[in-house]
RNA sequence: GGUGACAUAGCCACGUGGUAAGGCAAGGGUCUGCAAAACCCUCAUUCCCCGGUUCAAAUCCGGGUGUCACCUCCA
C-alpha cells in the first residue's frame, strides 16, 4: 500500500521492516483531562491504519504511551507539570487524576470502536528506561547538564529538522509573549531530559536519577517506551500533525544519537478537527467530548463516519450541520443493511472479488476512507445477493468499525420484537402495550370512518408521549422513538 | 516574519492528463385521507482567478487571490 510519509513528503510503498511484523507506535493522550473528538479524529483514523494493515495479513504490534508526568505546559523550563495542573483543578492526586482521565480516554474509545493498542505504557513505568537513554547520551556528548536539569544539545546533530525547512533564527520571531526563555539552554532548540527538583514544590511524582530527584521530560517517554516493546527500529510512527514539531523532531534527535542508527521509517501525521472560527481546543468555545454528542442524541459511530468520510491528511471541519449530514447518512446506512435477508442464497466468490478490489485499492492509496465508504454503496448496489452483500458488509467493517451488521441486527429484532392486536381486520402492531394499542385501534376506527380530524387527534396525542405510529397496508405500527 | 497545506454543486467529499465518484440536503414521482418510511427520477458543459504547456488540464507549469495549520501548551 502507499503511505504518505511525513519524513519523505511523499506516498511510499509500505515495506515493513521485517517481513513477519508491523511495529506501530502511536503518541497517546495526556491523561490531565477528557479527550475532545478532535483529539480523537486522530485515535480514529490511526485505528483504520492499523486495522488494515491486519486485513491485508500483517501482524501488527502496536503501543501506545500515556503521558502521566512531564508534559509541561511550556517547552521551556518554566511551565507547569499538565498533570499537576489538572490535579490542582480538581483537588486530587495527580494518580487519581491519571487513572481517571485514562479510564475515560478508553472509555471514549470504546464508543467509537476504537480497538486498544496490543500496549498501553503509562509514562511512570519506564523511568529506568529514560535514565538509561540519558546516560548514554550525556556519555556521548549528546546531552549536558545546566541549572539542574539534563539537556538534549541539537547542535550535535547534522540534521535536526526533518519535517520541515526551518531556519532555527525564524523560530525566536513570533514566539508568543509571555514564555520565557530557559537560559540554561545552550542552543534555542535544545530540550530538557530530565527535570530536578528544582521544579517540584510538593508533589508526588519524583524518582531518584544519576542527577538528582527529578522527572523526565516529554521527549524521552515516547523514545523510551518504543525502544522499550518494539526495539531499536520502528515501522510506523503516529500522531497528531502538532506533534511533527517539536515533539517527534526530538524524539528523532534523542533516539537516534543514543541508538546510533536510523530509527523509525514512516511518520504519519493527522490533520486536525477545525471548528467554523477555526482549531478546536479544550479552553476555547464548545468543549466537545464523546459524552457531549451522545446528550446531544448522536451515536458516537456518527462520528466515526464523519471522519471517515473525509481524508486524514486534510483538515476537517466541524459543525452541527456537517454532523446531521454524518447522522443521517448513518441512519440510511443502517436501515438499508438491515433490510437485507441473511439467508439470501450463496456467497457469490466472483461478485465479492470484484467488490473487494475497490475497497482495498481505496485504502491501498493512502488511506482513502472516503472512497472506502463509497465501497459500501457499491456493495448495497451490486447486482448479488444478499447473503454476498452481508459478508461483504462485514469484511469491509473490520477496518471501518461502523459495526455495519451490529446495528442492523439490532434494528431487525427491534421490529421482530413487537405484538399485535388486531380488531375488525385491522392490525395493530407495537411494543407490546396494550393501552397503546387500543388508542391506535381507535385511531383505526375514526380512519375507516373518515374522521380524519380525530385520526390526527390521536396520533399527536400519542407523538405528545413520544410514540410514533405509521400506517402500513391492514393497519399501522407504532414505536416509542 | 518563516514553513507547510488547501481551494470541486446548498453542505460534506472522491478525483494525481482523456468526456465531473459517492453521501447528505433539495425538487419531482410511486404509495398514502394526510404524514412517515421505502423505492424510482432529477440535481456542477464545469472544478478560486489570470496566463502557459498539450490533440486533450479539476489534474502539469508560472503568476495572483483567499482560507487554514505549524513555528508557542495542544491530537
Amino acid at each position: 500500500m502507499l503511505l504518505y510519509n511525513s519524513a519523505t513528503h511523499k506516498k511510499d510503498e509500505f515495506v515493513p521492516n521485517h517481513p513477519d511484523i508491523v511495529k506501530m507506535y502511536t503518541c497517546g493522550p495526556t491523561v490531565y483531562h477528557f479527550a475532545h473528538i478532535g483529539n480523537l479524529r486522530s485515535y480514529i483514523m490511526e485505528d483504520v491504519l492499523e486495522k488494515y494493515l491486519r486485513y491485508v495479513g500483517y501482524n501488527v504490534k502496536r503501543v501506545m504511551n500515556i503521558t502521566d508526568v512531564g508534559h509541561l505546559t511550556s517547552d521551556a523550563d518554566t511551565g507547569e507539570d499538565k498533570m499537576l495542573k489538572g490535579a490542582k483543578r480538581e483537588h486530587k492526586t495527580v494518580m487519581e487524576i491519571a487513572q481517571f482521565y485514562t479510564d475515560a480516554f478508553f472509555d471514549d474509545c470504546r464508543k467509537l470502536n476504537i480497538k486498544r493498542p496490543d500496549v498501553v505504557e503509562p509514562a511512570t513505568n519506564c523511568i529506568d528506561e529514560y535514565i538509561k537513554i540519558i546516560t548514554k547520551l550525556l556519555d556521548t556528548g549528546y546531552a549536558y547538564q545546566a541549572g539542574g536539569n539534563v539537556y538534549f544539545d541539537t547542535s550535535k546533530l547534522q540534521q535536526y529538522y526533518v519535517f520541515n525547512d526551518h531556519d532555527a533564527d525564524d523560530l525566536a520571531v513570533g514566539v508568543r509573549e509571555g514564555v520565557e526563555e530557559d537560559t540554561n539552554k545552550r542552543n534555542k532548540n535544545d530540550f530538557v531530559l530530565w527535570f530536578t527538583q528544582s521544579k517540584f514544590e510538593d508533589q508526588a511524582l519524583k524518582w531518584d536519577s544519576p542527577w538528582g530527584v527529578g522527572y523526565p521530560g516529554w521527549h524521552i517517554e515516547c523514545s523510551g517506551i518504543s525502544m522499550k516493546h518494539l526495539g531499536e527500529d520502528l515501522d510506523i510512527h503516529c500522531g497528531g500533525i502538532d506533534n511533527a514539531f517539536p515533539h517527534h523532531t526530538n524524539e528523532i534527535a534523542q533516539s537516534e544519537s543514543y541508538l546510533g542508527h536510523h530509527w523509525c521509517n514512516w511518520w504519519v501525521h493527522v490533520l486536525h478537527l477545525n471548528t467554523t472560527s477555526g482549531k478546536m481546543s479544550k479552553s476555547s468555545g464548545e468543549f466537545l467530548t464523546v459524552s457531549l454528542l451522545q446528550e446531544k442524541g448522536y451515536d458516537p459511530l456518527v462520528y466515526r463516519l464523519f471522519c471517515l468520510q473525509s481524508h486524514y491528511r486534510k483538515s476537517l471541519v466541524f459543525s452541527w450541520e456537517n454532523l446531521d449530514n454524518a447522522a443521517g447518512a448513518y441512519q440510511k446506512l443502517i436501515a438499508r443493511i438491515a433490510a437485507l435477508k441473511p439467508g439470501d442464497g450463496e456467497v457469490d466468490a466472483e461478485a465479492q472479488a470484484a467488490l473487494r478490489e475497490k475497497f482495498r485499492t481505496a485504502l491501498d492509496n493512502d488511506l482513502n476512507t472516503s472512497l472506502a465508504v463509497t465501497a459500501l454503496y457499491d456493495v448495497l448496489k451490486y447486482k448479488t445477493n444478499d447473503a454476498t452483500k452481508l459478508s461483504l458488509l462485514g469484511e469491509f467493517d473490520q477496518v471501518l468499525s461502523l459495526s455495519l451488521l451490529e446495528k442492523a441486527e439490532e434494528k431487525r429484532q427491534e421490529a421482530a420484537k413487537t405484538s399485535t392486536s388486531t380488531a375488525g381486520g385491522y392490525t395493530v402492531t407495537g411494543e407490546g402495550d396494550s393501552a397503546i394499542d387500543a388508542l391506535v385501534l381507535q385511531r383505526g376506527e375514526a380512519k375507516k370512518a373518515k374522521n380524519f380530524a380525530e385520526a390526527d387527534r390521536i396520533r399527536d396525542e400519542l407523538k405528545a408521549q413520544g410514540i410514533e405510529i405509521t400506517d402500513v397496508p391492514g393497519g399501522a405500527v407504532w414505536k416509542r422513538v
